[in-house]
DNA sequence: CGTCACCTTGATAGTTCTCAAGGGTCGTGG
DNA sequence: CCACGACCCTTGAGAACTATCAAGGTGACG
């Protein structure tokens, strides 16, 4: 579902008092309210970006969660990352290029459309915002660059722990869990995608971890009791650094 | 060593001529020079960031194919990328938090100093050097997708393969290969670092490789005789979009 | 000549994949 | 109300892939 015709406010906007984001002064929602062109709901499974093709959009994630994935010719998938409400949505559209990866909700989520082509006049009229922009893209980076290492230099078991962690740190950072308890429907087969596992053994590996007490990750949530234990086991510590700048 | 004193001219730069990136006007030419800070040169194996310190600055590569890669307590390194000329080493280093990567030379290399502070100031009074600055960012994030999806769903043979297709793609978009040939001394405990593969294996692999004429991996060069055939077997088809811009 | 850094080989063990089958829940239509 | 399909989780068993350990081999270089 897509608003549009009417401009949408930004006043009422979910972000505006989330802790792990970076206050907004009025003079700047007033900005991006000139900007932002309307927004998008989408229920759990709603694409936002298809691979392949161009876009004219870039998003914030207004609420919800998303992933961000890649498919090869013969229907293997590779899921990219997560993304949160704040986060930006194709970066990669500024580019004017075919889009190398596709966008789906993980839950109802709801984005703010920003349109492609004035989006490099805008940051060139609010600099600040450019520093946001490419601040935001060197979290991404840095995000996919802990995927690497776990893909790279971890087993199953690791991976699977550090994936819990990664995802429940992150919610923390935006209101979306507590207590080490993120309410979020993750697939073990879209577990499976993003570490490179099987599904088979990605089951196997979630209950070993489970058994052990370490993450208990259902279709309805993902729990991790005590995240100490499990930085340590995979010797990740999710660093979270001052709140988060978004547009 | 390490240049600053006396200011370097961007005159000689060895980038401006090379077909792979874009073409540079001679007022934006000079609006660099005034943010260049100095000039860094590096044997082989010689580091430019430190992972866990602070950087002050930033850097664009002049000549030379450096690593970033990641080190994790007990040893283990996932390497994240390779550095090609005209690429922006550091973005990172904006943020004013420790470097989650380190840098290295893997051959003789000259890099390009901007101080980090004055980045910003420089980004806001020219509005399509930060629109450069995040297109080039959105490639690498596109660039680690790709390593993503091939430590993700490739074997260790089809990794391999996919890895060099791509050193050789990106060199020869830097005037660094031609005829599918590199001339770049990358170990095989390099090689295994960044795909996540165990030494022997992929020592293996590359040989099986050499045995059907697909790769030809050896201390000195890359060798392809063949891309095409190497893009069908490892199902990637390294796009080389228009000239890459550069700072 | 010895050391160092790199490549190579063989044998064995461990991890992970694939194939195959069964079970749970939920919504829909007969 | 029940049968059915869709989607997800679970288990077992054998095969394939990859890691580890151990040992040799080469060439460069002081």
């Amino acid at each position: 579902m897509r608003t549009g015709e009417t401009m949408t406010p930004c006043t009422g906007c979910p972000l505006l008092d989330c802790p792990g984001l970076k206050q907004m002064d009025e003079e700047r929602r007033r900005e991006i309210e000139t900007f932002k062109q309307g927004e998008i709901v989408l229920e759990r499974g709603g694409q936002v970006l298809t691979q392949g093709a161009r876009s004219n959009e870039i998003y914030t994630v207004l609420s919800g969660v998303l992933i961000r994935f890649r498919l090869m010719e013969d229907g293997r998938r590779q899921i990219i990352n997560f993304l949160f409400p704040g986060d930006l949505v194709g970066l990669q559209a500024m580019l004017d290029e075919p889009m190398t990866h596709g966008v789906e909700a993980l839950t109802p989520a709801r984005l703010c459309i920003f349109p492609r082509d004035r989006f490099i006049e805008f940051v060139g009229r609010n600099p600040d915002m450019g520093y946001d922009v490419i601040w935001l893209a060197a979290k991404e980076e840095s995000a996919l660059e802990e995927h690497l290492v776990a893909l790279g230099q971890r087993n199953a078991r690791e991976r699977i722990a550090y994936l819990a962690l990664f995802i429940v740190k992150r919610a923390e950072g935006t209101c979306l869990a507590s207590e080490g308890r993120v309410e979020i429907s993750v697939t073990q087969g879209q577990v499976a995608d993003m570490l490179g596992l099987s599904l088979v053994h990605t089951n196997r590996s979630m209950q070993s971890l489970r058994r052990d007490g370490l993450v208990r990750w259902s279709l309805n949530a993902i729990e991790i009791p005590d995240p100490e234990a499990v930085s340590r086991l995979v010797h990740y510590d999710p660093a979270l650094f001052g709140p988060r700048p978004y547009l």
